[in-house]
DNA sequence: CGGCGTAGACTACAGCGTAGACATAGCGAT
DNA sequence: ATCGCTATGTCTACGCTGTAGTCTACGCCG
């Protein structure tokens, strides 16, 4: 057919797909962890998911390390921090950033560690941070208050996705809880069985927000 | 020379050394952690560390995961919850746990992310557990609502304690703040160095302390 | 003394991240 | 048209990993 095709019977040969740029390398990755899990992913791995030989991927990335960093910068981006209620009042918007974050997180459970495990500094997360300290100035809060804030925030959604998501990862193993066994044991057995792992995530995430707000005035 | 006689000049070869338990085994590995980083450990040289095969280590560990868990129990130990101020107000034992707890944590930054990884089920653990849960009771509240304090707690400190650690070993790389550059930079750049990276724990602590103390009296 | 359980050593394998050299495709300048 | 140039993907190869399987040497108990 075309002079320039291979020499195999598929049409052209190379054209066949399109070049791969980074941000669908990244995307491919992070779904191959969610299918499959941490530990199963590798590099050649993704390689053969993208339909490429594995080394391709360098060409668009620096090595894995880089590539992980993409992937928590995707998981940050799902956040859609430009849709949330910048209008309302802070307390509002800082509860649903939290509620966001957490939910994005826990979308891929495999892959919160990635995100635990690196500070994301990707424009869009530097720009929020901006506009949240700037949102809390305009509440009354100094800007170095402000960051605190954000700080207990953060950190608190972030140990709580984290300890949910591995828990649910893990469950299945060793997780037994004995009903009739020692006292002891059912104490702790019974408070957890009139519990959800996560069910306590806004109780926590109210009782930072409503310490704060006296500070504030808002 | 001798049949059943070692050939080095050292009396009868193999008694040389204690025949290495599973305690020394994780404090080797968790020492080795500590002084050269995760990424760099390997079973390998946890072997050379121990001046033995590699394989040798796994006669009394399973595998790399469980080696992992007996480092998470292993810090989780360092918070020696029997010594907390049990005869003290909820509040102020609540307090001091997430304290050592944090403590523990940031004297193995390297190793945050392996306690943060898993569950840690060991019997001090539970043991823990329990007698928070107990303790709590005692002050109001009924389990399932202590058990929710606690996990508050335990999020909160733990999400703290990764992002310190993430931040300490992230420093010296990329992490430029613009003092005389664009004005959106300054305001968080601003914050930023009025604040030590660890320095809200306090008060994120207390805020979370002070929001339950009402539901419970004492 | 004979056998056995236990701790460690050695070998070997499949898989990993990735450095480096090579091949090909598209494209602007000649 | 033809030449290079650059961007992209491929291939090979290296040193490293976790760990299964097998063997050896020791201490103990009959």
């Amino acid at each position: 057919m075309t002079p320039k095709g291979r020499t195999n019977g598929t049409p052209p040969s190379r054209p066949a797909r399109a070049p791969l740029d980074r941000g669908q390398i990244v995307s491919a990755a992070l779904a191959l962890i969610d299918a499959d899990g941490l530990p199963k992913f590798s590099m050649r791995r993704l390689g053969a998911a993208l339909g490429v030989d594995p080394m391709a991927v360098y060409r668009h990335v620096a090595d894995q390390e880089a590539l992980f960093d993409g992937i928590a910068e995707a998981i940050f981006d799902e956040v859609d921090v430009a849709s949330l209620p910048w209008d309302g009042t802070w307390r509002e918007l800082a509860e649903r950033y939290c509620h966001r974050l957490r939910d994005a997180l826990l979308r891929h459970p495999h892959a919160v560690t990635i995100f635990a495990t690196r500070p994301v500094r990707s424009p869009a997360s530097i720009d929020a941070g901006v506009a949240m300290v700037t949102r809390l100035q305009d509440a009354g809060f100094a800007p170095d208050a402000g960051l605190r804030i954000i700080r207990c925030l953060r950190e608190y959604t972030l140990g709580h996705a984290l300890s949910v998501a591995v828990l649910r990862l893990g469950a299945g193993a060793r997780s037994r809880r004995p009903a009739p066994g020692t006292p002891d044991y059912n104490l702790l057995a019974e408070a957890a069985d009139a519990t959800e792992p996560g069910d306590h995530f806004e109780v926590g995430l109210t009782a930072i927000l409503t310490a704060f707000t006296p500070a504030g005035g808002a």
